[in-house]
DNA sequence: GACCAGCTTACGCCAGCCTTACATTGCTCT
DNA sequence: AGAGCAATGTAAGGCTGGCGTAAGCTGGTC
């Protein structure tokens, strides 16, 4: 699951995202208003973790704009600022929690969790699937009860074909999901992976296909 | 809108639901755990507010019980109790959010409103007719909820014949649609994308018919 | 019945996709 | 540190199915 953090304290910001990559998140970093909006627009996040003072603005702005689209996209407030009104505020303008600095990072974890596992659905339930499930916080998948690891990239690719089961994901979001911001791949990395998440699902007897629709992207459903 | 407010203290949770009142939220109290299940049986709620210092239990028995059957209910805490560890323990059971006594009510409306603010939106914007779903982003169809692929022309030729269903569509806009700017079609091109349209919307037992209009265009309407 | 617009099927071509192989990187265990 | 190993991204070659074209057919119109 990818997430984007708005910090422009570096210091703070690789803090954050090596907590969070040790609770199985991945993150792209973006230090200014400006940033935070290109990045948004090219990559589907799982959440922002955005910070109110920036070099080039408001945060609040990043997050009003959100709002206004519509975009129902998971926002953890972070700020110094911390009285009353300014929560008030963070949350009118739609951020889903506001936590003050300083924080603990195992209640920042466990706030982030809290808004994924709300309805939407990022987090907490396990996903299922035919005779195979997924279990989104260790990032297992069990086979007929059988217990499988894949690596990295593997579970990245089945986690997201696995959310919009039923429905075609286009592959550019596929890629997104996998590399985020971290360079552009310059290869068929997305083919190769769902190549390899098929021979494995096929191996470990996954009663499940994956169907390619060609200039559009993959679609996972159940094997009849 | 109508929330569930599980809380002993009479005071207080009179104190709640009116202050919800004003804000536009109508509110069944409850006093105990019990009463609590026996509420969320009968009734739905858009939230609950929930205490966890009950008379007969602890009000994460509740909180516990809804996310084990996957029930994505808003449900907010309301406690006394505000170390770390209380904290990260309520969200981690599934909490939406954690609001510590004592609290301005005006906070825990603006928190309320933030949790309920998420849609559920799981199809982007769609395009309907008769017992056909299309799904503009993933260019999916559906026939009676059923997912089907089309190739990525015939798409496009559904797309605008949806688009402008129940007029007729030249078939100069039809061939302009497909094709854009890039070259003119030296051939029977538009004809032929209609004609496997047909066919795969009558495979598929799609209520849809596309007239011809001889010397202007297509129409598609309902099958009558 | 002659004409004409549109319908349908067949077919070769090629972009897009699949698969395999391989070099590189980063991690683990000794 | 170094060996061993797994995971990752790239490249290359083969394959497939969607694509546009053309040709023969259908049915409505004058």
């Amino acid at each position: 699951m990818r997430l984007l953090i708005v910090e422009d304290n570096v210091e703070l910001s690789r803090l954050l995202a090596s907590g969070l990559m040790a609770a199985g998140y991945e993150s792209d970093i973006v230090n200014s208003v400006a940033e935070a909006r290109d990045a948004l627009r090219s990559v589907s996040y799982a959440a922002m973790i955005l910070d109110l003072s920036l070099p080039d603005g408001d945060g609040l702005s990043v997050l009003s704009e959100l709002r206004r689209k519509n975009d129902p996209l998971p926002v953890l407030v972070l700020t110094a600022r911390n009285g009353l009104q300014d929560r008030v505020n963070g949350l009118r303008t739609g951020a889903d929690d506001y936590l003050a600095k300083p924080f603990a990072l195992e209640e920042l974890v466990a706030r982030l969790e809290a808004i994924l596992r709300r309805p939407g659905q990022l987090l907490g339930s396990s996903l299922k699937l035919a005779n195979l499930v997924y279990d989104t916080e260790s990032k297992q998948v069990f086979v007929d009860g059988a217990p499988h690891v894949f690596s990295a990239r593997e579970t990245s690719v089945l986690e997201i074909l696995l959310r919009r089961q039923g429905r075609v994901v286009p592959k550019k979001n596929v890629e997104d999901h996998i590399f985020g911001l971290s360079g552009e791949v310059a290869s068929n990395a997305v083919e190769v992976y769902v190549s390899r998440l098929r021979k494995l699902l096929s191996e470990h007897n996954a009663k499940i296909v994956i169907h390619t629709i060609r200039g559009v992207g993959y679609l996972m459903a159940e094997e009849k």
